[in-house]
DNA sequence: TAATATTAGTTTGATTTCCAACCATTATTA
DNA sequence: TAATAATGGTTGGAAATCAAACTAATATTA
């Protein structure tokens, strides 16, 4: 086995992981400095909003890839501060249509100028070139895991199932 | 503006979160599946100290690129579970050295095929010169994110300052 | 139609995370 | 040396996350 060669720069898990944070914390505090009391996952929920108004929030959980309980409190943050509203859907009563408020839709002017920094900050000085082959990347191992639960048995895990912590 | 042209699969920010919770997840259900009582992040910082062991808090919080304050309890969870121990510096009695119980030594072997089952889920069909491409572009970002505070400037954000929410 | 299964949303529990405040200890500098 | 600053660790607050249990509503099937 090779594994006393694990590199915390090397590994795949680890670099996702850290990027992710500084990518999120960075945002955060940019939101913050700019005296925007809003959360990098509330944002995002906005991102899927802007692009289309009145989806339900099985659909915003599916689009941003989590789990509708984690969704589910996100929006009560949002209600809370007039930045949408719920609606419940009339032909399906399970259903609620979550639209932005004006308050909501007037965000996007200033709040996407501030994704747009930080991506470009974390952007910067990597070829173009690069960074798609990355976003593929992405891409693939999302689908990798989310869609193929069978992949599990190709990979064979060898681990010694009777030893347990 | 073209950001009406947002697109979740297109977005760094969403990929790298979307990715880093799919990856996390799977790992976390897999040490379920196979009865290891443990979280994804423990593990993180038992793959530092299997490396390295008897490292500070600090330096174990440095490699992983987490606050302090993070690994704290992390570690209490670890050492409630006997898998690693505590000893205050002699020369510096400020600093804690954390040291790999036998019981954390040995589960090495059983817990890093397991990581490496994940990773090899996450990596299928995608080119070993994409996937090297991308851990690439992942270090700089990190390296974008974190050194260069004063790349703030350089960007120019140009948001409203006086509207808040 | 009646029974069963699925779906949408909420809530709770355990853990993670950053931030910020705090304490103790060590280092710096006036 | 005495005062001040920096460092290492802990703790508490607010929010996020998944899992799982739960309710209500709709779909499916026997």
């Amino acid at each position: 086995m090779d594994y006393k060669n694990f590199d915390e720069n090397q590994s795949l898990v680890m670099l996702l992981d850290r990027s992710t944070r500084s990518l999120g914390t960075n945002l955060q505090r940019i939101f913050k400095l700019y005296g925007f009391d809003i959360t990098v996952e509330q944002w995002m929920i906005l991102l899927v909003l802007w692009k289309q108004n009145g989806q339900t929030q099985q659909q915003i959980a599916n689009i941003i890839g989590k789990d509708k309980g984690t969704i589910s409190p996100q929006l009560d943050g949002l209600e809370k501060r007039d930045l949408i509203m719920r609606f419940q859907d009339k032909n399906d009563k399970r259903r609620n249509v979550v639209c932005l408020t004006q308050k909501g839709k007037v965000l996007e002017e200033d709040l996407i100028p501030l994704g747009f920094a930080n991506t470009k900050i974390a952007q910067y000085d990597i070829p173009e070139e690069d960074l798609k082959t990355c976003l593929e990347v992405l891409r693939k191992v999302c689908k990798n895991l989310e869609e193929g639960n069978g992949l599990l048995k190709q990979v064979g895990i060898s681990a010694r199932k009777d030893v347990k912590v």
